[in-house]
DNA sequence: TTTT
DNA sequence: TTTT
């Protein structure tokens, strides 16, 4: 069995780290990735791809990371259902982010300002 | 923008070809794929990956894969949403596939019958 | 920067398995990938990909794996130069595994035998 | 089987396109793709990986690249053998690309002043 | 609910 | 040096 997810796109927001009851940092964002050909119509089209990030990924993203940043993310698909509110059953499908990548040339500048080391991820 | 999905599962049911108004093959298959570690309950999960096939990859599919079939995928995830019956948004996430590796050593007996050449990427 | 790779392949050779000079378990293998189209005179070509698998991989691949065994593989590629007894410079190319899948849906023998519990990787 | 290569990297020279005997547009080039880690010594380390472009893809890529653009690759590792002059058999490895994706904001110069229409695959 |  |  293999799942193995290889993504490069956009942040659609800047992301917001948060942290389970138990203390992991946790982080949810979207990537936007443009597919690479126009459709019918002559139009650029777009998938908004949700994805999960744990731990010091997710610190690290949402320390070097803004809306609009380029990145990689490497990762496997994952599948879940569950109920909403009138007790339907929902399929939800998300991106479990195992490895992130800053793809962006220009460091943010809460970074040179404290002075602190880059992880090297984010040189690409 | 880098949009890659490499999958290797099982198919949940026999695949059934279709058609779109404009005679378009087309074959929508769910892929159970294992993944490859216990939760803290001890037991094995399984993530159930909606993928859409087209063309000829759709016919070949439905000729030599039936449940059970292990196969490998190779796509991009896209992304859509649209109303329910109720007016509500719905989220759809799914694989848009564009080649199919038949993974099984086992040719399907409907092949030998009629004594067809097989695609190449029926020999693993 | 992103380096990832995915194969789908059989072993050249039963796997054999070595240790550094600091005890890290430590396997060299040859993957047999059939391409999936015939050439130009008709035949079928193999990739022969070259790859290092360590540690707890390693020993599994040994023990679950012999020659001809369907493995899936997940790793990056490694690239370095050397040179050689006449001092010309070479240069290697070879994929570095950091997770190897077992699809072959028979166990090996010895595994039943010794009545040992099988790593979940092993059931495809 | 499957084989399947994602790379993200910087080209370490100006790509210099050529033709085949029979026209066919060709290009090869080497990636360079820093690893994601410091070694021992806390140096980073590079691996350059040597690539092949054909067609249209050859053509763009040296329309729109230079050295030091960032591209992302999907493709294949091949693997060939041949002899030298000395008539030693020599192991060669290489990526066959079927797809370049242009990373770097900043479109070159050329096309501005030619008005030409750039390949959306230079919109990252 | 969407990015360049 | 090559696998099914």
């Amino acid at each position: 069995m293999i799942n193995q997810v290889t993504l490069v796109g956009r942040l659609t927001k800047d992301p917001e780290l948060t942290y389970t009851a138990l203390g992991r940092p946790f982080l949810q964002m979207t990537l936007a990735v443009n597919r690479p050909y126009r459709n019918q119509q002559g139009m650029t089209e777009t998938d908004f791809i949700y994805c999960k990030v744990w731990n010091k990924s997710a610190e690290n993203t949402s320390k070097y990371c803004q809306k609009g940043s380029l990145i990689g993310v490497l990762g496997t698909i994952q599948t879940r259902s569950y109920e909403d509110q009138e007790g339907k059953r929902i399929y939800a499908t998300e991106v479990n982010v195992h490895t992130v990548r800053f793809l962006d040339k220009k460091r943010p500048n809460a970074e040179s300002e404290e002075g602190e080391l880059l992880p090297i991820l984010n040189l690409p």
